[in-house]
DNA sequence: TTGAAAGCGCTAACAC
DNA sequence: GTGTTAGCGCTTTCAA
């Protein structure tokens, strides 16, 4: 493009190719029938143009963006930048590119979230929701593709992407339990479940574990934490060892927290995995790497985030919102050093 | 909005209330002069009708998206994750919001990124390229706002904020240095200057402050490591003290290896920081709740994004690219418990 | 203070 | 095969 000049259109193209912008668009758009020397003079316009089709007006005309909004919790959590970093792969694949909305828990931007998209400035939207009540759930209506993700609402009218936060933790705990373990704790656990939490949940299936094996749940065994920082998993250990109790297997809720309940260990000559296992929760990049390196659940981020857009788009492709439904997605069990092999 | 009806649109709104479409126009834009009672009836017609402006339609006319694009490495990599964040807050509290871009360290992305401008799907660009080439600089040329990140790319015709990563690696190696320290080594350092790194450059930091001390510099203090991770931060801590060298400080050029390191030497019985102070680079999260907490160099991650941001949005409002330059960062020091205060 | 009308740049019928 | 034309839904002169 000779620069100076000012951007050149369709109608540009098409004058200098000597055409109609029908044909340029046709063009455009990889329409068949289309004589090779008008194809080449088009093409032949447009490259010395330098022309680029502009998006806004392709996407008003056609009522589409390429684009899908990810609204999410925080990205200084380290599970989120990474589903987010799979969002855009999964999204790129397809063509498509994502506007992430961070809501650091605010039910008002969650709702928000949702609002912006009567504006139409995107195809769809995936929402992991943590601060939205059940009366909010009428903010979710529309016609607009819509995926939710998590525990948190239910009932919402939409796909919904669910990790097998109880399922996968149960295998956790099934996994200590085969192993040997008597007295597992949970670091980050909860047995308040007045709202679903991926820590209900997850405790949940640590309770379910222990059932199944005929043992007793003992309540100073699941010990609740603030923040899901390492330190936060440190400091559970050094309080539980103060209060005298030994466990041999650890289930920290997150690998962050499984981190910190590590370091602790070590720094008391707890040997880990020999006299205690510890298991996480995540699978973030960094479990490979830490000494002795984690076995954690991984909840599958890949594929979250390809049932995610692919619902999203196939929702676009149907012309409107999918009904309710849920979308289970396999975790699995990485067996790395904190733990024995089974 | 009743159920079932197609979105209503500015002429439904005009329609309703009776007046025009350019009042409407007008009322959604806050044009001062108009009656009451206009005003009034058009903000009823608007609630009735549950109408909301398409972004579409005004994005086209207006030619602003209320975008900005932002081209990163990689969100696995905490530091772009928290980056990412700032700027998504940024934005947002200029109204505008955040398409994010993961190029993977992958050149060819990097281009497209700054191709994709050309379509005006955006309304700036903000990128931070670690592969592109001298040669690739011509990809860059373009009348669109644009702010570079990093040390990667030089002579590149936009604004460029560069984070103070010499000067801060210079005075990190400073605190180490006047708390005593004979023998400090760099975990991640090179020598080799052939492209400039955020390696390269607080290595170059720390060869001035040695020399400011008149220290003689060790070239075998300096670690070159492979990922930055953790792991790698305990092996080069490993294989130094297998090969003899016992350092009374150690700089980590960044704070998943200064935790590698900090948990190698607990295992090895050395207590940090009374026998060996730790340095890190980046002040992610979870600097704060290592044991002990870890000393790091604050890039203020905040300011990036302000002046990013800004940068952008000054340029939208001159209406063009802003000439080369650069921005500069302040630093800080976060003194915590893995060095002496001073 | 309000309205009419002309597009923004493109796509999609439909005609030829 | 290719061209003509009517918009997509909004903003923006300009006139009244």
């Amino acid at each position: 493009m000779a620069a100076g000049s000012r951007k050149a259109t369709l109608h540009d193209v098409a004058k200098r190719a000597q055409v109609s912008v029908a044909s340029v668009s046709n063009y455009l758009n990889d329409y068949p029938y289309m004589k090779a020397a008008t194809r080449e003079r088009i093409r032949k316009a447009i490259d010395e143009l330098g022309y680029v089709a502009n998006r806004q007006a392709r996407n008003l005309r056609s009522g589409r963006t390429g684009l899908i909004s990810l609204s999410l919790p925080d990205l200084n959590q380290i599970y989120f930048a990474e589903l987010a970093e799979e969002m855009i792969k999964q999204a790129r694949e397809h063509g498509y590119r994502v506007i992430i909305e961070s809501t650091g828990n605010d039910r008002r931007r969650e709702i928000d979230s949702a609002r912006a998209m009567a504006s139409n400035m995107t195809d769809g939207l995936i929402l992991s929701p943590t601060q939205l009540r059940a009366e909010d759930v009428h903010e979710l209506e529309g016609d607009y593709p819509l995926v939710i993700l998590g525990e948190r609402v239910f009932g919402a009218p939409a796909p919904h992407v669910l990790i097998a936060n109880e399922a996968a933790a149960q295998a956790a705990t099934e996994h200590l339990l085969k192993a040997g373990c008597r007295t597992i704790a949970v670091i980050g656990g909860t047995l308040d479940d007045t709202v679903a939490s991926s820590r209900s949940m997850r405790t949940k299936g640590y309770v379910a574990a222990l059932a199944d094996y005929g043992r007793p749940l003992r309540p100073e065994l699941i010990r609740e934490i603030g923040d899901w920082t390492s330190a936060e998993g440190a400091k559970a250990v050094r309080d539980m060892y103060a209060q005298g109790i030994r466990p041999d297997g650890i289930f920290a809720l997150n690998d962050l927290l499984a981190m910190g309940v590590i370091s602790q260990l070590r720094e008391m000559r707890v040997r880990v995995p020999e006299s205690v296992r510890v298991v996480g929760f995540d699978d973030i990049d960094e479990a490979k790497y830490t000494i002795p390196s984690l076995t954690t659940v991984d909840p599958d981020r890949a594929q979250v985030a390809r049932l995610g857009i692919e619902s999203i788009l196939s929702q676009l492709e149907a012309g409107g919102r999918a009904p309710r439904s849920r979308i289970d997605v396999a975790f699995r069990l990485r067996y790395r050093d904190s733990s024995p092999r089974v």
